[in-house]
DNA sequence: TTCGTAATTGCAGACGATTGCAATAGATCA
DNA sequence: TGATCTATTGCAATCGTCTGCAATTACGAA
């Protein structure tokens, strides 16, 4: 089984006697060319079954009308989102995508750079990994003038345009949520403080409780590496901690889900004995018992969002000047935040 | 922000005072070189910060190195997974990924194929959408020579590779299970039947009950479209039977969850008013309330081994002939399934 | 009849890289 | 000293497409 030869212009032309520039202006639908001429070589086209070669087409226009993207990993559900909104966006702009993963790590996102740099991607589309705490490799597209957004993930001091959620926003709206059902102590379970999300989402905590008059207790604050086991490490120590809190915000669902797990084996009962937050909505989220309250976050909207506004660079329709544009997140409010008068 | 010209080696040659060729054979680390040249040529790549041109390349020799990917949809965990072992296996081996979605239409998928076509991929690995029914398309890539695999999502009357789950096999597991925990009226919920695994692990699940004695009720399959609203009928059509299934075996988890949910509704406990068992073990079958029997089919495994046999075609290193390589599944007993003799 | 003009089409040179072959130089041998 | 060989490098064509410009033809106007 060998590539089959694709029909080319050249085999067009010299079918119909006529010259390469020829057909190629007929296929562009040129207007200086004959209309007669033009009929022939469309319909001589489409039997022979011609496609360009976007190759080739690419090289000479150099516009690859194919944009990169890279994420932490494909199999996250919200990376996923964002990336099928930024498939069905592209596509009805005329562009392809080349996905890339960094499995959060930096290296491989500097080759995944490397690699769609060397394809002649018109543009990339960031989402930085775990790893990423240096940005030499940013600003090094930066100084080579390479169209690229930053979303979710994102490193704000490059002058790049991002694409971001609310996180203290949602955070805020989550742990007032808590406040208002009455409970107090509520602890906050952080991934890595030099996470982005981290950090932002750790500022919506604090500001809810300084609103409320919530004195905050440093040992509230808790750290998972975001592994399973730093996760169900974590659900230990909340609950053996004195006084115990009342209710747990978590950075994100499968921490949440992870603690979850972990404290009904210990016979906790979530919300009766302690109330439970996540973050990001996961499709788990909903499915778990009790089911979990979050704050949702449309990575379809978000994919969207950040691929139209390349585009509109690309295009020159946008601004020189980078922009932010911050999407708002929604309080999803389920069982497992919610105080109950009487046990059952 | 415009997009910054790329070296190239003309620039490398004219600054050296060489010729394109020269700088070419250099970087190829030709042996027919002075070796002082190539070190000068090499440095000054560096230097200079060249990066090849993979469009030029690939136009040149023919071969992109890059590989097509179409799945139904990329926020399924199942096909995020096979992409990730594609990905992987690519990219260690030298090879760019492009994927696309047919988000479950024919007419996606053929436009998906035009496209990647277009790019001029080496090679295609495709799992089909649910409508797709027809399949000149396939036979059309054939035709033309063009390499391709089919995964999962398969049509075994083309002659080309396909990777796919022993389908029926899992399904017998599943439901041999279900008849060794004391089931004997179960139930099974298919997809549209002319899917490949609607039909497959039918098979399966037929064989099973026939194999323990069990006569075959027609009404026991029930067809969902697998939209919400449908897998909501099928399980009230089942809470409905006389005399009720005693357990069911749904067709993929999303429908058992979907059962499951409309089931506690109704105040139904699983399982101990009626089992029930799902497939393909996602991230919510683990974590729903009671944990869901199913059975895994490893998708990072799914996607590496297709890719593997794609490149080693590509390579010349696989024989001519299709081959058709089967993956065996793993059945994953969980609380959903397993028969308690007290009620409680 | 002659010339300007418009309508069509082809030539040739890019785009960036690769490669067969020719060319040049110096070295070696008789 | 002349002929042959080898090592090193450049020339030019090529991949498939696009496009500025030149070339050709026909036509109407003076």
């Amino acid at each position: 089984m060998k590539k089959g030869r694709q029909v080319t212009m050249k085999e067009i032309a010299k079918k119909l006697g006529v010259s390469v520039s020829t057909v190629s202006r007929a296929l562009q639908d040129s207007p200086e060319l004959h209309i007669e001429t033009k009929r022939k070589i469309t319909e001589a086209a489409k039997e022979m079954n011609y496609r360009p070669n976007l190759l080739a087409q690419s090289l000479r226009i150099s516009r690859s009308k194919t944009l990169g993207v890279i994420v932490p990993e494909i199999t996250s559900h919200f990376f996923a989102s964002c990336i099928s909104g930024i498939q069905d966006t592209a596509n009805t702009r005329g562009y392809n995508v080349m996905i890339c993963q960094s499995n959060e790590r930096i290296a491989q996102e500097k080759a995944n750079i490397q690699t769609l740099v060397s394809s002649q991607v018109d543009g990339l589309l960031i989402s930085l990994s775990r790893e990423t705490n240096t940005f030499e490799h940013l600003h090094e597209l930066y100084d080579r003038e390479i169209n690229f957004v930053l979303f979710d993930r994102v490193e704000e001091d490059i002058p790049v345009s991002k694409v971001t959620f609310n996180d203290a926003g949602g955070a805020y709206q989550v742990v007032k949520h808590l406040l208002e059902n009455g409970f107090r102590r509520i602890a906050y379970v952080s991934g890595p403080e030099d996470l982005y999300i981290s950090k932002k989402r750790k500022e919506g905590y604090l500001r809810a409780l300084e609103e409320y008059g919530v004195k905050i207790n440093e040992q509230w604050i808790q750290i998972t590496d975001l592994t399973l086991e730093g996760n169900l490490n974590v659900a230990q120590r909340i609950l053996q901690m004195q006084p115990r809190p009342e209710a747990v915000f978590c950075m994100i669902d499968p921490v949440a889900v992870d603690v979850l797990t972990e404290w009904k084996k210990s016979g906790i009962r979530v919300p009766e004995d302690i109330a439970l937050a996540g973050f990001t909505d996961n499709p788990t989220a909903a499915v778990v018992e009790p089911p979990l309250t979050t704050v949702s976050q449309p990575g379809y909207e978000m994919g969207k969002l950040a691929v139209s506004h390349l585009l509109d660079q690309l295009d020159g329709q946008a601004s020189e000047d980078p922009v932010s544009i911050v999407l708002d997140t929604t309080l999803v409010i389920r069982k497992s935040s919610q105080h109950l008068p009487a046990k059952n």
